[in-house]
DNA sequence: TCTGGGGTCCTAGGACCC
DNA sequence: TCTGGGGTCCTAGGACCC
């Protein structure tokens, strides 16, 4: 009889550990990843490196990644580097190097991809992985009946070493859910198996915050109403959190809590939007920062058009984000008559975007962003879509135009 | 010592059409 | 005059994820 057995890979501190391959001298330190650019190591003549430590850094940054050693001063990813330096001032500072991070990725998924094909890309350092019909997925070794697949887990982990170096864990269930949740239950370099039997057991004494889809808010709200695990979360009245969650989120927290989920592998997507953001390194103010910004914004579109053009598509929406002050954003966006990849197309749209903005505040975030992607070659014959152009004109705020 | 950059999906109200 | 219902698109914000 045939089980769908799907897996969860996950990178073990995956851009820290690219960085252990280039600074191997660097390992069994605490080290995080993250910041700017301005911290890069300096070689010196007998071959080592000078690095810059925490206690250096002045910024806004955040790690990205942090060691197990660094993990065990208390820093994470997401981590404000300064919070970082007050509980590890000596802890090595690498900045992000996100081309060798994508060339270690392009590896280890093609790696996987020999063995198990069905892979789901879930960013740069997680994919799924559909063994179902891998051979000897299905196959019990000695008294194991899932030994089969626990072995082809292994044999997949073995590859990815060999192609990159690096090590990884791997959850394995019956479905997306419970193998996101598994893959990290042993880290590093662990193989978590479960199945429905052992959902008691291994996942109902877990913080309900673990479950993939349950994040601060929900968590706070959860933990405001006495649910602090998994299982206090399965053993709730359904009626009960629906009242508290509506009926959409309110029935998958109970299905979520349960360990189901039939979700598909979803193993090719196109990009519904690429966007383009950067940080200040202070405050920003639209009347007394004018010129600067400025230029900071068309860099922005300038940089978007090229995503786009590169990737092979144009957008028929355009948008800006703003992030204030005191941390809320706003956002604006509109929809173009005819898509376009062009940056002074999108520059004049963004900014009239920005034209319906409360600019009282200063900002410390400024973004734009393309949405509504099609591809560029797809020769959609409208032989309307110029004219299509021409109503835009009707705009709430018809510009310098 | 305040918190990056790049995404997805969902909700909800209003416009507009039939 | 008051009163429909359904469908789609557009927009803004928010939760969540890596």
């Amino acid at each position: 009889m045939s089980r769908r057995w799907i897996a969860h890979l996950d990178m073990d501190a995956f851009f820290a550990s690219v960085e252990l391959l280039r600074y191997p001298e660097l390992r069994g330190q605490p080290m995080v990843v993250g910041g700017g650019t301005r911290h890069q190591p300096v070689a010196q003549a007998d071959g080592t490196h000078l690095f810059s430590r925490l206690r250096d850094y002045a910024g806004r940054g955040v790690a990205t990644t942090a060691t197990y050693e660094a993990r065990a001063f208390g820093l994470h990813s997401g981590i404000g580097l300064m919070k970082a330096a007050a509980l590890a001032p000596d802890a090595v500072l690498l900045p992000v190097d996100f081309d060798a991070y994508r060339r270690c990725s392009r590896l280890f998924k093609a790696a996987v991809a020999a063995h198990a094909p069905q892979i789901e890309d879930r960013g740069i350092d997680e994919i799924y992985i559909d063994l179902s019909e891998v051979p000897g997925a299905q196959d019990a070794i000695g008294d194991d009946p899932h030994g089969g697949v626990r072995a082809l887990a292994g044999r997949i982990q073995q590859a990815v070493h060999d192609a990159t170096g690096l090590s990884c864990s791997i959850g394995i269930t019956p479905n997306k859910l419970l193998s996101k949740l598994c893959s990290d239950l042993e880290k590093p370099h662990g193989i978590t198996l479960i199945t429905e039997v052992d959902i008691a057991q291994r996942i109902w004494p877990l913080p309900a915050r673990r479950i993939n889809g349950i994040g601060p808010k929900a968590n706070a709200k959860l933990d405001a109403l006495g649910i602090r695990t998994i299982g206090e979360l399965a053993a709730a009245e359904p009626q009960w959190l629906i009242g508290h969650f509506g009926q959409s989120y309110g029935n998958w927290l109970l299905e979520a809590a349960h360990g189901r989920d039939d979700r598909p592998l979803v193993t090719s997507r196109e990009a519904k939007s690429l966007s383009r953001e950067t940080t200040f390194e202070r405050d920003l103010h639209a009347r007394h920062d004018r010129a600067e910004l400025g230029a900071i914004f068309t860099g922005l579109c300038e940089r978007l058009a090229d995503d786009l053009v590169r990737r092979g598509y144009v957008a028929r929406s355009i948008g800006v984000k703003l992030r204030l002050d005191d941390f809320r954003i706003l956002t604006r966006e509109l929809t173009l008559g005819a898509p376009t990849a062009d940056a002074a197309a999108i520059r004049h749209h963004a900014g009239l975007c920005v034209k319906r903005m409360p600019l009282d505040r200063r900002f410390r975030l400024l973004g734009v962003r393309a949405g509504q992607l099609s591809r560029a070659d797809d020769t959609n014959a409208d032989p309307f879509e110029g004219r299509k152009e021409e109503g835009q004109l009707s705009l709430p705020f018809a510009d310098d135009a």
